[in-house]
DNA sequence: TTTTTACCATACGCAACAGTATGGTGTTAT
DNA sequence: ATAACACCATACTGTTGCGTATGGTAAAAA
């Protein structure tokens, strides 16, 4: 690692204790900034709704603190991996957007649509593991469903 | 590996030619097996609305595929890590579910539609990264999150 | 000016791990 | 019966990675 970054190890060894304090000093900078951000420009906007759309424009930007986050999520670093999810990931915007088309949307509105509703997936998938234990569980899942069709289906 | 397999190294070299033998055999074979899947519940679905709340249902649904998937999406397998995920990921859903109270909605509904929004979120992260360079680009994002909003904020 | 401090480089030890070599055992084919 | 085959176990090798020990250099402090 430390030939990666270069730097020698004995440089590496008087900055920080081991690899796990590099790795704890880090993920807490990164957690203060973030949350800095967050505070600065999000909870201090009075106005719910205006808050929760800078929320949603602050989600779309594309700024460090969102690379950080997503490379701890998926920290799938191996290519053969990576290549395949994406083309998976592709098929499948494919035929949900498709699917949107033949319900009468033009083609780049569905392909939003599409995008939107796979990464509802992903994401749910995603904290499923996350917050394990703290989700909805089998029963209610068929609710969620529901729910989240109803706002995706219009 | 082979030891937390609870094999021995010859037996498993017999079967495999190698390590990466091994995964590529793997991801083969849940393709094929989840491919099968979405064709037999999903794809055969004549009508379009209905195949949508179809995927929807079985993207909820709780069967390996998923847990396949979400794996290999995040393999983030330290513990200090997965910790800290959950942390923010209940203190961001608690704001966002505050939010969506504040706008009118009932406990239960906010929280359900603060999970909906956040798995948008955690999903667009991480297809960023997996369809690096397929995605609306930063100008396209003011596009997206506008959309998005008007989808989540009804 | 000597000594302490801050920082960097090299060499070494050790454990883990991917992969190989080789030999064993039980079953099927000839 | 013996030869071939399918399958499993053990021992060994080469490499990589984390961490330590130790010595060096330049600047600041005494």
């Amino acid at each position: 690692m430390a030939r990666e970054l270069g730097v020698t190890k004995g440089s590496f060894y008087w900055h920080f204790k081991n690899r796990m304090d590099l790795v704890k000093q880090s993920l807490k900078r990164w957690r203060d900034s973030d949350k800095k951000l967050i505070e600065e420009k999000i909870l201090n906007i009075q106005h719910p709704k205006e808050r929760l759309l800078a929320w949603f424009k602050l989600s779309a930007e594309p700024i460090q603190t969102h690379l950080i986050y997503s490379t701890l999520l998926a920290d799938r670093s191996h290519t053969l991996i990576s290549k395949i999810l994406k083309e998976i990931t592709l098929e499948r915007l494919d035929y949900l957007q498709e699917s949107y088309e033949q319900m009468g949307m033009n083609s780049s509105q569905a392909r939003s649509q599409a995008l939107l509703a796979y990464s509802v997936y992903v994401g749910f998938l995603h904290m499923s593991k996350t917050l394990y234990g703290s989700l909805p569980d089998s029963q209610q899942a068929e609710d969620y469903a529901q729910f989240v069709a109803k706002q995706l289906l219009s």
